[in-house]
DNA sequence: ATCCCGAGGG
DNA sequence: CCCTCTGGAT
């Protein structure tokens, strides 16, 4: 996986047109988590860590039938939630968040998912991107969250290099134009999960390839 | 730095 | 078999 040793930065311009493309292809930024209010995606979106989006939406489809709020989630109980999500990893930690990060949420924010990243960042379970994701989604915000995916689309293609997702995430927010801030987000992560692939991207169908600062462009 | 941890792909 | 998947807490 060569890489030139000094790649040029990203131009504005460069990022602009990257975004363009990317954009072009995947016109409606949207997650492919199933959610159906904040709550949900709240769920939805922490047990979607070192999960797949089509392993999360199999599980939480039995867990949402039968709490689909905070009381109906407590009601449930840590054991049977566990029940729920077992297909995916590491559902040991994640049913403990869910049902503590349900409690919370009835306790200190009256039932209603808090609308801030400081407030999310405070639940059981959500970190930074997490919350991030949330923010974005369900209330609107411009805000990045770098999962694997985009940590490694912009290391990889140059358009943000760092050594932590949130150096990248600063770089992406001075880089990207205003226009795409929203659903940045969104279209880097498909390009990482569809093309920018983390064994074997797939180069030759890429619609970035000329902007992009990966060496090789053939073979994964 | 380490642990958690199942399913799917190669 | 090995690697990866929208990380977070200790």
């Amino acid at each position: 996986m060569p890489r030139k040793k000094n790649p040029a930065p990203f131009t504005t311009e460069e990022a602009a047109d990257l975004f363009a493309r990317l954009a072009q292809d995947r016109p409606e930024p949207k997650t492919e988590l199933d959610y159906t209010s904040p709550f949900t995606l709240v769920v939805a979106v922490a047990l979607s860590a070192q999960a797949t989006d089509v392993g999360v939406n199999k599980a939480t489809k039995g867990l949402f039938a039968a709490a689909d709020t905070p009381e109906k989630m407590v009601a449930l109980g840590e054991d049977a939630i566990r029940d729920h999500i077992k297909t995916i990893g590491l559902f040991r930690n994640k049913a403990k968040n869910v049902f503590a990060l349900s409690q919370k949420i009835i306790d200190e924010y009256g039932g209603e998912v808090p609308a801030s990243r400081e407030a999310l960042e405070t639940l059981p379970g959500v970190g930074r991107k997490t919350a991030n994701v949330v923010m974005n989604e369900a209330f609107g915000e411009p805000t990045i969250a770098v999962d694997t995916h985009i940590f490694r689309v912009s290391n990889r293609t140059g358009l943000a290099p760092g050594k932590t997702p949130f150096e990248v995430e600063q770089k992406l927010e001075a880089i990207t134009p205003p226009e795409f801030l929203k659903g940045a987000h969104h279209w880097l992560i498909l390009h990482g999960r569809y093309v920018c692939k983390a064994r074997k991207p797939d180069c030759p169908n890429c619609p970035i390839a000329d902007l992009c600062r990966y060496e090789d462009k053939t073979v994964g």
